[in-house]
DNA sequence: GCCGTTCACTTGACAGTGTTAGGTGAAATA
DNA sequence: TATTTCACCTAACACTGTCAAGTGAACGGC
């Protein structure tokens, strides 16, 4: 081995284990997230689970936010790949239904990830800062639903009234979104009773749709 | 005055001052939620806007929620209040149009409200740990909402797969809210695009009226 | 093989939070 | 006048996120 070699070696060693130590970092705060909640974890509880002292951490992450946003951001692009890999339905109205139904299985499925990707306001511009992140579609779940919304357009099948994309979408992800979030906030309220939201998702959806067809089926 | 006159007169003066430093600490703390957000305001900063000391606030409440939860269910009856003002219409239908539109302008008139009503998990117990208050459809506005969505069920105006109307008002309350809650969480998202809420909440009421009836007018 | 450097990590602290036990003093009662 | 009440204060607690100043093992150059 050259002394080069030896370096580099040596140097790849060093930046894996950092790397090891972020990841466990990452896996600990996740975890401690999902079950206690993100306000309720405290940087203290991260560090002890994984055996280091809290300022540890910030030697990996600037903050608690940029650790929070760091894991918000691999769940954003897992929910545009589950996004996109229904792509291959050609109907774009029979597609928007999936992307409902796959979106809100998603939510239910992993309600704190959902909790603080959508239900908390987030700084984006520390997500991505440089506004260059998530621009493609396989990425970017809002991308993907606006293409899908927009190509239904361009074939008119939607109402003459309904002309903008960007109001068609809002109104189906909003309306998703706010079905699972009421779910999430008000389930164990014993004013009112709520059903299971994949039911009332897929109704909701069924009938969005209907009234959005220019020749309803 | 008799002996017991003076008493009830000087207990009276008493109880009114207390109440009225209890409203204080509520006036103030709806103040500084409402500029400066809930998780950002203090009780150190509650106190020191009316000039008293952080501990003063204990003797009227039990702890920072049950200020929030007493701010809170002002609200409720506020925006419940807001619904029925509209149960003049006749037409259950166009009764609920109304209702979205009104929610929504209310949500919009006054967004930090609308936050920790309906945006954060409280702790419903507290806020009626009887469970007995608002039952009445003049201040409950879910209730009216189920009220309305079963006289159109009575008239037989949806269509038949409709039938249940916990279901049909999960639909109505969560899309509307979903639209709302989306814009406040992501309005300044630079990767997504909203319109006005208000707009599409039109859009999408009109919409989901159309996919629900019988015979779409 | 020694020596200086690097750097992942620790120690110990700071300012701030919600909250509480114990005290103070003016008003109300007797 | 003496006693009690009670709205409010003083001083502290345990906890939070965060940081300046170290420590010590692994590294590179000689």
């Amino acid at each position: 081995m050259t002394t080069s070699a030896i370096r580099s070696a040596s140097l790849a060693r060093r930046e894996r284990q950092k790397a090891e130590t972020r990841q466990a970092i990452l896996d600990a705060a996740r975890e401690l997230f999902v079950t206690e909640g993100v306000e309720a974890t405290t940087m203290r509880a991260i560090a002890a689970k994984i055996g280091y002292t809290p300022t540890a951490i910030y030697h990996h992450f600037l903050d608690k936010e940029a650790l929070i946003t760091e894991l918000c951001l691999a769940d954003f692009t897992a929910l545009g790949q589950a996004m996109y890999n229904i792509g291959r339905i050609a109907d774009p109205v029979e597609r928007l239904r999936r992307m409902g139904m796959a979106y809100t299985e998603f939510a239910m499925e992993n309600p704190s990830q959902y909790r603080f990707m959508f239900m908390t306001a987030l700084d984006h511009r520390r997500i991505d800062p440089s506004g260059q992140l998530m621009k493609s579609p396989d990425e970017d779940a809002y991308q993907f639903l606006l293409h899908t919304v927009q190509e239904g357009l361009r074939r008119g099948v939607y109402r003459p009234e309904l002309t903008d994309p960007v109001e068609l979408a809002q109104m189906f992800w909003g309306s998703i979104h706010g079905v699972v979030a009421l779910w999430f906030t008000h389930r164990s309220d014993p004013h009112i009773t709520l059903n299971d939201p994949r039911q009332t998702v897929r109704t909701m959806c069924d009938t969005l749709i209907r009234g959005a067809l220019r020749s309803p089926t």
